[in-house]
RNA sequence: GGCGGCGUAGCCAAGUGGUAAGGCAGUGGUCUGCAAAACCAUUAUUCAGCGGUUCAAAUCCGCUCGCCGCCUCCA
């Protein structure tokens, strides 16, 4: 079974079909550079990172490019409030989108291309274009003509008339038809310039990307992504500059995300109803934040709350514990004993990794493929609860194979990565630090508490339990004595 | 106004023609002096509403209602 790819262009499902056998080359529009990223751009980075890590667990060689926007008018705009350069300004931001991606455990990909270092290549597709008669120079800039273009709109499903009645697109008299955009912008005094054959200027918006993928992967390649608030118009233009200087398809699927809504709205920087990455990582654990992405398909909307975060993280603890579980189990068992487990929870177990495979092969349906990690994680539980004493060794090892499975699995998504032991003590521990107690006053109190225990003083235990309680530790009485620990959410 | 999407249990969310995955919360149970944790079991005769096609529809078609996005910078 092949994978199918939802394309944005075709509104439809369908194997995907590299150029290359094997290769997958794709490119994804990354950030403008000039504030911090915020949970939308952190679903960008993750879908992403997903989508390359599952194709190369499906053995593709990814040659993966995410550019930075570093020259633009909000840059500009930015970097004049802050009276420094644009280049501070967005190297600046470029090293602290670089610190988000390291803490949200996001592969780098193979190159990260700024529009500021590929001048001569913005250039000479200009050039190209104008040589072919789909762009005009009018003063200092230059423009696309989009009606030189014949398939233009062909990517977000609209034509040249419909979206003239939208009225919303402002008349500049110097284009010559509303819909044409820049390429080149000829500077204003104060901004950053380069030195072109129409003057002194900067380029366009769209132009870096056709320059960039052009000379990285070629005038066509297989994937590219981003927003869907990129379809119209920057992935549009990029594709009418691209097709219209060299007569090839520019990019056989187009993939898009959704958005992140707070309370159903839009998260953006206009409407000021962002939070950053940094403010979320630093309340929950980067595999929560991604197991919250990750929980519903990538093309839906996916809404922000505190709640929905915690219900993240309990799945994401309940993953880990029936990991740290199985690896308390004994390495051998019983040789001779017969399997006391029902077939079909076997067969259960046995095709974790198949059912998880074909929902990320139906177009990265990564809220399926969770779904059958936890089917496969309750089934992995009941057994563990119900094994004998000397449990049979074919059950402890497809026990064992069932959580390695699992977590395999889960490492294509970028979950389950951390020593599950490791990961629900770090857990505990940060709870621990931000509670008014120390592990020296909560040994002290169960101490205290086990002497009212041995007197049958049961209401003093409890009294104390329920103190401790209250502050956020659980205390679990067993037969080796009262061990504590940290209330996770 | 044009284009596109969505509406599934208390909440989140899969499911694109064959009789409703999964998670969170809740409830019952195992365990325990009682608990907690963990685990197990259980929770939608029904998929916004109304019609239609079909042996069969959450899934296809039509209409209605509600919500959202793009058409301007945006992941």
């Amino acid at each position: 079974m092949s994978i199918e790819i939802y394309n944005t262009k075709t509104g439809q499902k369908s194997p995907l079909v590299t150029l290359e056998e094997g290769k997958i080359k794709l490119y994804v529009c990354g950030i403008t550079a000039y504030d911090y990223c915020h949970i939308g751009h952190a679903r960008s980075a993750l879908v992403f990172d997903m989508i390359v890590r599952y194709l190369r667990y499906r053995g593709y060689e990814v040659t993966f490019i995410r550019n930075f926007t570093d020259i633009d008018d909000k840059i500009i705009k930015r970097a004049q409030e802050q009276n420094t350069t644009c280049e501070e300004l967005s190297n600046r931001f470029i090293t602290m989108f670089h610190e988000d991606m390291a803490s949200l455990g996001i592969l780098p990909p193979t190159i990260e291309p700024k529009a500021t270092e590929h001048l001569p290549e913005i250039i000479g597709l200009i050039e190209d274009l104008i040589r072919k008669g789909l762009a005009y120079q009018v003063a200092a800039d230059v423009y696309f003509r989009v009606t030189g273009f014949n398939g233009y709109g062909s990517l977000s499903g609209r034509n040249l008339d419909e979206m003239q009645a939208g009225a919303r697109v402002s008349i500049n008299e110097k284009k010559e038809h509303p819909m044409d955009f820049a390429l080149w912008k000829g500077s204003k005094p104060g901004e950053p310039t380069w030195e072109s054959p129409w003057g002194p200027g900067r380029p366009g918006w769209h132009i870096e990307c056709s320059a960039m993928s052009r000379k990285y992967l070629g005038n066509s390649f297989d994937i590219h992504g981003g927003g869907k608030d990129l379809i119209f118009p920057h992935h549009e233009n990029e594709m009418a500059q691209s097709e219209g200087a060299t007569g090839e398809e520019f990019v056989k699927y187009w993939m898009h995300h959704g958005f992140v809504t707070i309370k159903e709205e839009k998260m953006s920087k206009s409407l000021g109803n962002f939070l950053t990455i940094r403010e979320v990582i630093a309340r929950f654990a980067p595999e929560a934040l991604r197991l919250f992405i990750f929980s519903t398909h990538y093309r839906n909307p996916l809404d922000y709350s505190e709640a929905a975060l915690l219900d993240a993280v309990a799945g994401l603890n309940r993953l880990y514990t029936c990991l740290a579980e199985i690896e308390q189990l004994p390495a051998t068992g019983n040789d001779q004993a017969a399997s006391a487990i029902p077939k079909t929870d076997r067969e259960k177990i046995e095709t974790i990794a198949e059912r998880f495979r074909k929902a990320m092969d139906n177009d990265f349906n990564s809220a399926q493929a969770l779904g059958h990690l936890f089917e496969g994680v309750k089934i992995i539980n009941k057994i563990r609860q119900h094994l004998p004493g000397k449990p049979a060794s074919l059950d402890l090892q497809l026990l064992k194979q069932g959580a390695e499975t699992t977590r395999d699995m889960a490492n294509t998504l970028g979950l389950l990565t951390e020593n599950p032991t490791l990961y629900l003590q770090k857990e505990q521990g940060k709870i621990l630090k931000t509670l008014s107690l120390t592990p020296e006053e909560i040994e002290n109190a169960i101490t205290e508490r086990t002497t009212a225990r041995e007197t049958k003083n049961w209401t003093l235990a409890d009294e104390i339990r329920d103190q401790l309680l209250a502050k956020g530790i659980e205390l679990k009485d067993g037969p080796a004595g009262t061990a504590w620990q940290v209330k996770l959410p």
